[in-house]
DNA sequence: TCAATCGGTTTCAATTTAAAACTAGACTGA
DNA sequence: TCAGTCTAGTTTTAAATTGAAACCGATTGA
């Protein structure tokens, strides 16, 4: 039974995101699910997570308004998980963690799986924080205003 | 001791990237470095973590080459942590995962942290995937390439 | 109808985390 | 220089989480 903490409910969003979906299974469980995984055995398989663990995870991104249940589409008695629109914008979290992984975490010439537009094939552009105008945002040109 | 699993090692950078950084803390140790805080105890003080997790996760990241300690530039004898070019880039990830928030995870009207523009006090547009054009990349449009 | 599969739940050992106490070097003020 | 305090950890111990495997009822396939 999924113990939960006292909901963090602090003024970041950051922290709050991190909060439902900060776990080393949520993640790869939305990354599934983003390429068309949406059955439990199916998941698990994948993940080769312990089956507890998985169904406490799905249980929780349910909650979360992340993922969620509808009968099977193939027929079958089973259910399946499949992303809301919450979890649909996890969308640039997933390519961001992607990018970086791709960029930083592989040694030069190691073959990594690719993310490419479905139509074209071509690879996605590396994604970055713009301010108002066009131009890249580095981190040392934003900062946090605190609420007041 | 930091119990390392046999080190994620597979073709999936998402998987990767949520190896190193996929914790509660770890991601909130970045968030905090992008904000300026490089010692030990406002790290403490900030997360409220123990300290034995939060020596644990520094560490960790040092090891991973995300953030780095030097001499504390203020004159004092002890070190700082700070981000590395590895780490700075990780500026994305911190970005998506704090628009997710904004949007998601609090009530219509409930007050949070804001990331703006330093130069113009303007907030940060909503970051999202671009397909080779300008136009914004939908979960949909795209796909995982296995490498062959 | 009988065996295998699916989607879990339960149990229990092992790992990880958290809280607190402890250590040790650096600074402070008297 | 001596006591007290601050910083940055480490150690210890208990509590919580995780993972592996067994179990279970419903579903499916032969």
């Amino acid at each position: 039974m999924s113990r939960r903490k006292p909901a963090n409910d602090g003024p970041c969003p950051v922290a709050r995101s991190v909060d439902v979906i900060g776990d080393r299974w949520s993640l790869l469980i939305v990354r599934d699910a983003f390429d068309g995984t949406n059955r439990f055995g199916d998941f698990q398989r994948s993940l080769g997570v312990a089956r507890n663990i998985l169904s406490d995870r799905l249980r929780q991104l349910v909650e979360a308004g992340v993922l969620e249940t509808r009968p099977a589409s193939d027929g079958t008695a089973y259910k399946e998980y499949v992303l809301t629109e919450r979890g649909k914008s996890l969308f640039p979290v997933v390519v961001a963690l992607r990018q970086w992984g791709e960029r930083h975490l592989f040694a030069p010439g190691e073959r990594h799986s690719r993310l490419v537009d479905k139509k074209t094939g071509e690879p996605i552009p590396f994604m970055a924080p713009k301010a108002g105008s066009d131009d890249e945002l580095l981190p040392g040109e934003a900062e946090v205003r605190k609420l007041t």
